[in-house]
DNA sequence: CCTGGAACTTGAACGTGTTCAAAAACTCGC
DNA sequence: GCGAGTTTTTGAACACGTTCAAGTTCCAGG
């Protein structure tokens, strides 16, 4: 067993070494081209690999947008923790961690058309939306849980459990239309995050109401509904 | 330029033929077996004529879609208008029109999971979010127009404008939901239309508080933000 | 060192959507 | 019914994602 450790780990090496040059290889062009003007054949020749070697590292061309998830999380996350400990109000909090989202994403632009494309489809073992171990979204909602958990606001227990989840969905919203957003500099997305947070956080007040109970039950036990079913996509029957 | 258009006429009836049985042959064969497994050779060969010749009528394997929505929406409608005149409140004729859509679709839910992968594709040319002018669109809403007009609801009028818009939006979502829906007998997404259709309607009655004015002003605006950057998306430039 | 097996690498081959230049069919004015 | 022009039809060719059987490299155990 330790021998059989000891030979993994050293054979391991050479192997993530190559899986990090294609990736590389792979975002770099990416970001230059876009994705779909970056051919299998041309990440590998660039990358001075064979075409079939790109195919052992990587079950498909869509396996490479997941690794790149993994890697744009993991800064999005060391951006956000430093701004989490200055801001108090979930308003604040809110603003700060979805503003540094794009900020993260902005390198790829160009090239983030086609997240959307394949983040969308039901189909695609990489929705996140339908697979709730996926550990990118998993690592995601975790961060909308601090932001919530910190935060000083005085939220119901029913829609606090809720509220990650619903502002991962939200977070999701944004990147779709700064995905679409041509304005300079994004103007348009950072607007858009300015007014949609100002409202969000003002339907969270509201719904915190009292009197709105009923309404918010009913709303809350439909987004349930809606997250069982989004997870029931990947189960192959009824 | 009489003749010409004699000419024209003349020529189509053939045309118009082949293309019909193309379309016919495809819609067919993406029923059975759905759009990824049925080949563009596949469908020339049932259809009896060349590969190129498909291409001839259709500009690629997606504007079969394009001309399927067309055709489902004329029966959709065709369903719909007599069920309107039955119906007085908002929320009844809601219910009916949404209901009787995934009564249409119901026949192609096999091979619908397609529909979203392009229609949510925002560099599609079918996207029908992004293109105002799309046809199908444009009859769509028109349909949800009448579902508002004709309804004995008291709307304020900022709200009574977007509303067609915000119907015709929630009614994608409840397509998008029954793509993904295995239930049996879709019973889910019945289900589903029946509660968001109740928290729509209490939704607008909400809204049409003169209390709530200034929220809904707001969310209203931002609604046109979005409508007008989602129809930016086309326009190559800025 | 040698060997068996595992990890890694290769490139030819396949299936598919799409393009295109050339052929065929058709229309209309004469 | 002939010729010019237009519409329709053809199928070979291309590019790309993906697969796979076979080859190479690497390492622990003898």
């Amino acid at each position: 067993m330790t021998e059989r450790r000891k030979k993994r780990t050293a054979q391991r090496v050479k192997g993530d070494q190559t899986r990090a040059l294609i990736l590389d290889t792979a975002l770099t062009m990416f970001r230059e081209r876009g994705y779909d003007h970056t051919t299998m054949r041309a990440i590998a020749a660039k990358a001075g690999v064979s075409l079939g070697n790109a195919y052992y590292y990587f079950r498909s061309k869509e396996h490479l947008i997941q690794a790149f998830y993994q890697s744009t999380h993991d800064e999005h996350v060391a951006f956000s923790l430093p701004a989490l400990e200055k801001a108090e109000t979930l308003k604040a909090r809110l603003l700060a961690v979805i503003r540094l989202k794009i900020e993260t994403l902005k390198p790829y632009h160009h090239f983030a058309g086609v997240l959307f494309k394949t983040a969308a489809d039901p189909q695609s073992p990489l929705n996140p939306f339908a697979d709730d171990a996926n550990p990118v979204r998993v690592a995601s909602m975790q961060l909308f849980e601090k932001v919530v958990e910190g935060s000083t606001a005085r939220i119901p227990k029913d829609l606090k459990a809720e509220l990650p989840y619903l502002l991962w969905v939200f977070h999701m919203g944004i990147i779709l239309f700064w995905i679409h957003d041509r304005s300079p500099k994004h103007r348009r997305t950072y607007r858009l995050i300015d007014h949609t947070v100002e409202l969000v956080d003002r339907l969270i007040y509201l719904a915190s109401n009292p009197f709105m109970r009923p309404l918010r039950k009913q709303a809350l036990r439909l987004v349930d509904e809606l997250r069982d079913a989004a997870e029931d996509v990947l189960d192959g029957d009824e």
